[in-house]
RNA sequence: GCCCGAAUGGUGGAAUGGUAGACACGAGGGACUUAAAAUCCCUUGGCCAUUGCGGCUGUGCGGGUUCGAGUCCCGCUUCGGGCACCA
């Protein structure tokens, strides 16, 4: 029997389905584990070679797993709603479903060649009504309570209208966009529609007037993950700064136990760091500055508090509320001309104008340390959403300040010794503090470390000021101006939103006739007719953005056929978490932040058990393309090869990687590609075209996308999934190349002839030989190492030396065989399921075999060698029995002819023997 | 600017502080073959010596620790990634 890898994967695949070999289900008695890949959108450009890198590190590990004994749940879905499927509607008139279904359709036949161990009877997408009741569910939970800061954890917003009905806002610890001051009376006083903006000021879900990133070419706001520079990162396109009434969550109020849940995870130190800058912490204090002449206070908040003997101006933020209430009626107008400037700016050249611009406001504050007055300038360098959108400038040791400074010819106080900030500030955050007494505090002489800490103290005691901890994370904008997307569960009446009952979900995405805004400006949904509660009030016109149904859905994998809950506590309590997740880093300030949010919420509800979702996460490195070049003479359809470009003036022109083999153009396929080319002429070197290439994203523009059915196709699955981990490090990013392939096809080929020669069976069951058990069990020290380590790449080899060496020894013994097969079962099940059921005789599949024990005693050596070196460096080798010990082995060491050789004419200073490495002879 | 990470042959990449370059590709040579494909064997970091089994050098650069450094420490260079008028 030859290996005829079509026949052999068909086989399997369809005999996995038909068993239900890798169905999941609660069993307490075994334990669990849980491996999860991020669950891919479904685009229409279908899956290519990069796409399955990870899904087949996590099908290794899956298999691996489960061969050990543990009960694996390994599922996979769709991540349905995007912006694609609704771009296409709007130019094909195609309802997004039918699009979104056309496609998940394809990602399953391409998922189902590469024989993964998915059990698809879990199998979720996000624009299930089934499965979207329960992101709607969520959210109207995420409404109904607040954050209590002291807790530090979610509570029903019940609790906190009781707290307002006895105390008002006294004694309150509640997370909110605004700090509230109420009586009782003022709160049992007012309307509900005042109440019920109150409340929104807590809410977790809440409607918000935010300033919120506006896309105007989609039509729809973005939150802070899904911009990038001022662009959008799907399309490119400008993103402006628009003051808009939108749904947020509170992500922000979980700030501290998102940063501190970090330490418990087994994540990446490089992803963790990714996590901390974006949430941001920054511990400084907020001290209040008088404004002279004026009951204004201006609250400022600083990392520097040991700084404030230099601050020589104030700023503030042009949106700033301070801005009306301090500036002098002659200031007025320049003021106005000022921030009627700063609105025109786009966000984008905000930040690409890094010029000073600002206005006097008229106004002085007064440093509370040394009660000399200072002015009040207005400038854009200074955020309203950070801090209080107010500093204290000290432009001697912060560059911005400095610059404004500089610009507006403001003085600067230097406050460390020996700092030279003629030039420019001095921003580190070391050396001894001069300049800095004044009435009720000194800090020169102290240590800048020091000197915050004191600062810190005094102002505390003084009443000026207190310790304050700053976050950069900011709430989640959650409406999208669009049509594919979860409806909000939201209805209003009199103006105020209200939830829909639970028992009313889903609220089902309604059909409309056309994908586009309303002519009034309105998001799609207000074509829809109907759109609106039984009673007749108007339902929610936004949608949810994308990361809403990606949020929950390793829950939802734990029991996706519930229909009462979530996930029952049951199943929860069973599989609790995802102990492996794999997948991009592209999610790492997104998805992962919102999940790790939604999971805390529902764990202060006590609905899922876990604090964390994601135990252990892997980031696989990106597949990028190689694109190949041609070499066009200028002028001419004359082509010249790679190694003779450079004698002629040419341009490269960009080939399809389908023409080209091993660097090799096939000049025939070529001139049949394009018209154009079609009587081009070659230019060749050793009677071949070679083609130049370049590492770029696998995009169709470039012609160097490799579909990955194609590799299935020639080589098999078992072949493609060997290749994508040999190719290197998982984590690391690197070119798709088939160069190598053909290295790993033959590996196969050359397992399959251990079992069979032609069609004759070789397998037996001889006594393996010390050397065959060496062999194996090397095998199995390094495969078992290897996967936990993820380092598939290295395992891959060890297989290749594997078979050479049983292939060199001629081993038929199946018991040395056997194993391998479970070994390799990870990585090519197909293949070893063949082997198993055919050569080895098994009935069942070979997913139930257990997992080969190593045994150390099988590579112990009867000698070891020793390399022997003078002064480091090696001059020979030794063998001796593997027991002596180190005297022994000296000993014998110097006994050598080839010692006595070296030691002539010297003396020994130091001997060091390390067993089984190497014996130092230092000599003098 | 700040914070991470990386740098090893022609290529992808291996190396608990212990013989650098595993494994694979590519290349060169050979066997089998009418021929090709497939398969198998040998060589393959560089330089020198190749009728001798060898010598020298070598992991981005400069220092250091160590009997011994690709690996640890200090200082650079270059390339990736993250954050960024965040006070």
């Amino acid at each position: 029997m030859e290996y005829n890898h079509k026949e052999i994967e068909s086989r399997w695949q369809q005999r996995w389905k038909q068993d239900r070999t890798y169905a999941a289900a609660v069993d307490p008695s075994r334990p669990k584990y849980y491996v999860l890949d991020m669950f891919p959108y479904p685009s229409g450009a279908g899956l290519h070679v990069g796409h399955p890198l990870g899904y087949i590190a996590s099908d290794i590990y899956s298999r691996y797993k489960r061969l050990q004994g543990f009960n694996v749940l390994h599922p996979m879905g769709y991540d349905a709603y995007g912006l694609p499927a609704e771009q296409y509607a709007i130019q094909t008139g195609q309802h997004p479903q039918v699009t979104t279904e056309v496609n998940i359709a394809r990602y399953r036949s391409q998922l189902d060649k590469i024989g993964f161990c998915y059990d698809w009877d879990r199998e979720i997408r996000t624009c299930d009504p089934e499965y979207y009741k329960w992101t709607q569910w969520a959210f109207i939970e995420m409404f109904n309570h607040y954050f209590d800061t002291e807790a530090q954890k979610a509570r029903p917003i019940a609790d906190l209208i009781a707290h307002l009905e006895k105390e008002g806002t006294e004694g309150l610890h509640a997370a909110g966009t605004k700090e509230l001051s109420l009586t009782a009376a003022d709160w049992n006083a007012m309307t509900e529609k005042e109440k019920s903006d109150v409340l929104m000021n807590y809410r977790l879900a809440y409607l918000g007037n935010t300033m919120v990133n506006w896309c105007p070419e989609l039509g729809t706001v973005l939150a802070n993950d899904e911009v990038s520079e001022g662009l959008s990162v799907r399309g490119g396109y400008p993103v402006e700064q628009k003051l808009m009434y939108q749904w947020c969550l509170r992500v922000s109020a979980y700030a501290q136990r998102l940063l501190d849940g970090l330490d418990r995870l087994e994540w990446t130190d490089s992803l963790k760091e990714t996590q901390r800058n974006w949430i941001g912490r920054s511990e400084g204090a907020e001290m209040h500055f008088k404004v002279a002449g004026s009951d204004v206070d201006l609250e400022i908040f600083t990392t520097r508090a040991d700084t404030v003997f230099g601050v020589t101006f104030m700023v503030l933020a042009p949106e700033s509320a301070y801005v009306q209430k301090v500036t002098t009626p002659e200031q007025r107008q320049a003021v106005d001309d000022y921030l009627a400037a700063v609105r025109h700016k786009t966000e984008r050249e905000r930040m690409i104008d890094k010029t000073m611009t600002g206005v006097f406001t008229g106004s002085y504050a007064v440093n509370p340390l040394t009660g000399r007055e200072i002015p009040i300038w207005v400038s854009d360098y200074v955020l309203a959403g950070y801090g209080t959108g107010a500093i204290m400038a000290v432009p001697a040791h912060d560059s911005r300040d400095y610059a404004f400074a500089r610009a507006f010819n403001l003085p600067v106080i230097p406050l460390i010794e020996g700092a030279d900030v003629s030039e420019s500030s001095f921003d580190a955050k070391e050396g001894r503090m001069i300049n800095s007494s004044g009435p009720g505090l000194s800090l020169d002489g102290l240590e800048v470390k020091d000197a915050i800490a004191r600062t810190k103290e005094y102002i505390k005691s003084a009443g000026i000021g207190r310790v304050k901890v700053n976050y950069r994370l900011r709430d989640a904008i959650f409406s999208r101006q669009r049509y594919w997307g979860e409806p909000f569960p939201v209805y209003y009446k009199d103006g105020i939103p209200h939830m829909l009952p639970v028992e009313s979900l889903p609220l089902q995405l309604p059909r409309i006739d056309q994908y586009r805004p309303t002519e009034t400006g309105e998001p799609p949904l207000g074509r829809a007719k109907d759109w609106h509660t039984p009673e007749g009030y108007p339902l929610e016109l936004n949608t949810m953005p994308g990361f809403a149904g990606s949020s929950a859905y390793y829950l939802r994998y734990m029991d996706p056929h519930n229909n009462d809950a979530l996930v029952s506590p049951e199943a929860n309590n069973y599989w609790r978490q995802v102990d492996l997740y794999i997948g991009g880093t592209e999610h790492a300030t997104g998805h992962l932040i919102y999940s790790r949010f939604w999971n805390k919420f529902l764990y202060d509800l006590g609905l899922v058990c876990e604090d964390e979702p994601f135990r252990k996460l892997v980031n696989q490195g990106m597949i990028q393309g190689r694109s190949s070049y041609a070499y066009r003479v200028a002028g001419t359809n004359t082509f010249v090869s790679h190694g003779l470009k450079d004698k002629y003036e040419v341009s490269p022109i960009l080939v399809d990687i389908s023409l080209v083999s091993n660097d090799i153009l096939d000049t025939e396929a070529f001139r049949r590609w394009r018209p154009d080319f079609a009587d081009a002429e070659f230019i060749l070197e050793d009677g071949k075209y070679v083609c130049g290439w370049a590492v770029e994203k696998m995009s169709k523009s470039r012609f160097n996308v490799v579909n990955p059915d194609d590799i299935v196709e020639r080589y098999g699955a078992d072949t493609l999934r060997l290749y994508e981990m040999f190719l290197g490090p998982l984590e690391q990013s690197k070119p798709w190349d088939t160069n190598g392939i053909d290295g790993v096809n033959r590996f196969i080929k050359k397992l399959w002839n251990l079992f069979y020669k032609g069609d004759t069976l070789l397998v037996d069951d001889s006594e393996p030989t010390p050397e065959n058990l060496k062999t194996l069990h090397t095998l199995i020290k390094k495969v078992t190492a290897d996967i936990e380590a993820f380092s598939y790449n290295t395992s891959v080899a060890a297989f290749m030396i594997c078979v050479n060496e049983l292939g060199r020894q001629q081993c038929r013994s199946r018991r040395v065989l056997e194993p391998l097969l479970i070994l390799l079962a990870p990585f090519a099940p197909h293949v070893a399921e063949e082997l198993w059921h055919s050569a080895i005789g098994h009935d069942t599949t070979i997913c139930d075999a257990r997992w080969p024990e190593f045994n150390e005693d099988y590579l112990k050596e009867t000698t070891v060698n020793y390399a022997v070196s003078f002064n480091g460096k090696a001059r020979f080798n030794i063998s001796v029995d593997a027991d002596l010990d180190a005297d022994s082995v000296q000993r014998i060491a110097l006994e050598t002819p080839e010692a006595a050789r070296w030691l002539e004419g010297k003396t020994i200073r130091k001997v060091i023997v390390v067993p089984r490495k190497i014996v130092n002879v230092v000599i003098s």
